[in-house]
DNA sequence: TGCGATACCGGACAATGTGTTCGGGACGAT
DNA sequence: ATCGTCCCGAACACATTGTCCGGTATCGCA
């Protein structure tokens, strides 16, 4: 990629993670945007086709990251048992956890669509093994509940940020007994 | 109030209603609203400051309706426990069925901040007192989970209709087992 | 019934934000 | 050095919002 265009990228992504911390994603405009990264308005509209095409590709290089990593081979943290569903929650918290100022920008107030959406489609993957079947409620009402219990809880860590990983992830569990 | 003032106003929120079983609340125009209900721009202003507020003010209607009724004396639905938490969250999915078609176009994709806020708000208010405690998790942790789990649900009910209050109810506390 | 108050109308308006188009200039890769 | 690609900025059309106006219709009430 020609080094421009990654110059500009970085420039449009710190822009935008920068104005994340101090505004909801609703009320930024592309020319705020535009203004802090200091490019032209052409410019921006080459490289992505909205402000949502924008929060889109955040996402995704995001959850790319957070969720293709081998929990097993990661290095900065350790964890005993790699494999179970707690280990994994704790780790996708860590990962998310470097993004915390940013996350109650996109979060707060409106428009946290596009980011849940992501969220809870990885997430139903992640967990969809791990449901508990109990008789007379739907698969999909318990895999829902788990998913939506995740996301609202890193809802409610933006919101109350000061915990580690690990006691929200303990919150969590706490929350959903009979899941893990 | 006046006549005149009554009819626009209906009008103004059958258009609404309407609108909100066909297409997403981000996406309706106000000039969308001012054509289907067939009333002057000018109007439309003189009543509602902006979409939002028109949107408060439903929810404000809906929500008051819903939570002021004393489950108790309610005479159309018939229960034996009419003070326990169950009791009560099985009558609130009651009177939300009536909108019930109405509420995916709220809650589908985006901008659902606005209703979200009025629900939890309400809910954590009536959940407050009912939340069991446990050591090592914050009060504000669990009553947000359980506030969360339940719009969670009704945005999931909106998505698959067909089911009872009933049903949904006990979906709900299915999945918080420590939770009644 | 008639009168004054008030709500409605619709057309025009400024303001804001979006996304596109254009020619010209700067930079990168080779 | 040069060709292709990217960037610039100014201007544009477009959509939406929210306001202002004078004129008209309807209401409540005496």
């Amino acid at each position: 990629m020609d080094r421009r265009q990654r110059k500009t990228r970085e420039a449009i992504y710190r822009a935008f993670t920068s104005l994340m911390r101090e505004e909801d994603y609703a009320k930024v405009t592309v020319q705020q945007i535009i203004d802090r990264a200091d490019i032209g308005r052409t410019t921006f509209y080459s490289h992505f086709e909205t402000k949502d095409a924008l929060l889109k590709s955040f996402c995704s290089d995001i959850f790319d990251h957070v969720f293709s990593e081998d929990p097993g081979k990661e290095k900065t943290h350790d964890f005993s048992h790699v494999h179970d569903t707690k280990a994994r929650a704790t780790h996708i918290l860590y990962h998310l956890q470097e993004h915390i100022g940013v996350l109650s920008g996109i979060l707060s107030g409106e428009s946290d669509a596009v980011f849940m959406g992501f969220f809870k489609e990885k997430l139903a993957e992640l967990f969809s093994s791990s449901v508990p079947m109990e008789p007379g409620v739907p698969y999909e009402y318990r895999l829902n509940s788990i998913v939506c219990g995740f996301c609202e809880t890193v809802r409610w860590w933006t919101k109350h940020s000061g915990y580690t990983p690990e006691e929200i992830s303990g919150f969590f569990f706490a929350a959903m007994p009979y899941f893990d």
